[in-house]
DNA sequence: TGTACATCAGTGAACGCGCGTTCACTGATGTAC
DNA sequence: TGTACATCAGTGAACGCGCGTTCACTGATGTAC
């Protein structure tokens, strides 16, 4: 049956999210469009009344995953833009580098969980993370310290060490728990002493 | 028909280096038993006499895996052991954070091509995966410089910043090359200036 | 050393299964008069 | 405002396909005598 204008588009929403935070958790060929669809509260079928193919919807699904915030995962209250710069830096650095991050991905950032899957789905979903990359540049310049010509450079310097961290967390982190945390220690420690 | 005890050895070998190749280029959900077996030579159905799953022999392929070097990458001639400290850490710096580390993964890092798929791939590969990095700090240890109480503190930083950052310039690649080249080059840079 | 035979690595057809995508159909929505 | 009807979001069966795994079979290997 049809539904509203507005129930639609709110259904294509909830597609969307349901992707943005499954492909974070099982990966982009872990999961398929029946549980996406289910997810939403929808059967498979009428996808395609939304998007092109599982791929499009990939792409828009990583796209909007870059909209994540540490915020959410640790109940802290950083504002990104609130706070000394110190006090910012710190708390997303332990925001980032923190156990409940390392653990719950469909909420957290796409660079971590998706990246690996992202080169290998060709260059149209490579652009879209080369955006949402940028964009993460862009949002953590405006977190950290100073004002030089180098804040650029520590920010992806920064971002990296980061984003190493947490994929090395997770992928030990049931093998080897101590390790995993022992990693996430240390470069919480040496970016935010 | 039967082969030689020493012919199945090396039919089994050829499989899981295979499989070390694949798995690393297009994850570990990216390819079949069908393509590693033609790859080693053999069919698909041979497979089981040597592993007892698809499971079993990823496990085994990725611990392999971690035994890659970062020499025939760049046709240096490292040799990880010889020169000054500084000329060691500089040539695996620059070695690991190279374009071509980046565009051929296939015979890289392992750490960072298969980190966030073995993260889903259950406990048995997590162990597998922390074995290989623990052994990835071991062998950058004798690497970098120094022998202070906190050198694996400074190997583990090191290590999480060359994965990461291999692993957005990877990602980005495609899409914005100037960008992918900004990573590698701004963690060169930062960790063998 | 030579012969007979059990072993078993490898082959390829076949299996059940889940995938992405298509499509005839349904029926509430939204529009034309 | 009320009525008639075209639209189209959503459903669920069906499709072709590739997957991991199984299994009857082949025939060279390796062993027992």
């Amino acid at each position: 049956m049809k539904v509203s204008k507005a129930q639609a588009a709110e259904n294509r929403e909830g597609i969307v999210e349901a992707a943005a935070r499954l492909y974070r958790e099982k990966g982009l060929d872990g999961v398929g469009v029946a549980e996406i669809t289910r997810d939403a509260g929808l059967t498979h079928g009428g996808l395609y009344r939304h998007f092109e193919s599982k791929d499009a919807l990939a792409r828009e699904a990583c796209l909007r995953a870059f909209e994540w915030t540490i915020t959410p995962l640790d109940g802290w209250e950083p504002r990104e833009a609130e706070g000394a710069p110190e006090t910012r830096l710190r708390a997303l650095v332990h925001g980032y580098l923190s156990v409940n991050h390392r653990d719950h991905p469909g909420e957290g950032c796409p660079a971590a969980a998706l990246a690996a899957d992202a080169a290998r789905a060709g260059p149209e979903m490579s652009k879209v993370f080369a955006q949402g990359v940028e964009r993460n540049i862009q949002r953590f310049m405006s977190v950290l310290p100073g004002n030089d010509g180098a804040k650029r450079t520590r920010t992806i310097a920064t971002l990296s060490s980061m984003v190493g961290a947490l994929v090395l967390a997770r992928a030990t982190a049931a093998g080897n728990p101590a390790l995993s945390e022992e990693i996430l220690a240390t470069l919480r420690e040496q970016l935010a002493p």
